[in-house]
DNA sequence: CTGGGGATGGGGCCC
DNA sequence: AGGGCCCCATCCCCA
């Protein structure tokens, strides 16, 4: 596979040169006609990949959790949280949007940070420079990770505050994104197909990792014996396995 | 031991 | 400023 797959497209053409592969979904969690039915009924959320139905194609409505809805259909209840969660009462009584959406205790205080940034997370350091002068970072009560910028650290601090729970199994996660490919586990989703072979994938990175397979020169070389591998942890693994180089 | 799929995390950039 | 998207990276698991 040519390298060239990988650079970054220009700003005026974001969509990378997937386009073969893209169905058009990008952002969304759209299930495509025919696929899945969720636990409730609703097409477009179900907790196994391994339980497909047909759904039908008039779609129009968004689940709250990524998936689509039928006109009129409703959400099915929110099951409970997860052992994980539920054993963490700490956790939970700190970041409450742990908590399914009906069951959370009290609002977050947001002071002038925004919501799911509360103000005890953040403190601000100057970072020292040149000639004594300090300019201000903004670093993490959590992990104590430093950011020049305020939304940098505000990012940062979902990591820690996981503000977007998946309805039908209770994992949290930072963004959205990370929601929406998480629920095509449930969905059985997979718009990034192979235009090589007849693979496809939820997830664009593991397309790409895919991609490297069809390549005949890999991307990572063992400079002991020159051989090269198609991801960073194969070489590894093959290093740590005692490469003396002859391969 | 190796190759590869699946799932996920996170910083940076653009709109 | 925030959301969405990009790319890179990692871990786990299985064949």
């Amino acid at each position: 596979m040519p390298r060239s797959f990988l650079v970054k497209k220009p700003s005026s053409t974001r969509i990378p040169n997937y386009s073969q592969l893209d169905t058009g979904t990008r952002g969304k969690c759209v299930t495509p006609p025919g696929e899945l039915r969720g636990p409730g009924g609703h097409p477009g959320c179900h907790p196994s990949s391994l339980n497909r139905l047909p759904i039908p194609t008039e779609l129009n409505g968004l689940c709250d959790c990524g998936g689509l809805l039928p006109p009129g259909h409703r959400q099915p209840p929110v099951p409970p949280a997860p052992p994980c969660l539920q054993d963490s009462g700490h956790l939970l009584s700190r970041f409450p949007l742990l908590l399914p959406p009906d069951t959370k205790a009290s609002p977050i205080p947001t002071g002038t940070h925004g919501p799911g940034t509360p103000l005890k997370d953040i403190q601000t350091l100057n970072l020292p420079l040149r000639r004594g002068l300090h300019r201000r970072s903004f670093s993490c009560r959590h992990c104590a990770r430093a950011y020049a910028s305020l939304s940098a650290l505000k990012m940062h601090i979902r990591t820690h505050t996981l503000p977007c729970q998946c309805r039908l199994c209770g994992k949290a996660f930072s963004r959205p994104w990370l929601l929406q490919g998480h629920i095509r586990t449930h969905t059985g989703e997979k718009p990034y197909a192979c235009p090589h072979c007849s693979r496809a994938f939820a997830d664009r990175s593991n397309l790409r990792a895919h991609l490297q397979t069809h390549s005949d020169v890999k991307k990572y070389r063992c400079r002991a014996c020159a051989r090269t591998f198609s991801r960073m942890s194969l070489l590894a693994r093959h290093e740590e396995g005692g490469c003396h180089g002859t391969s």
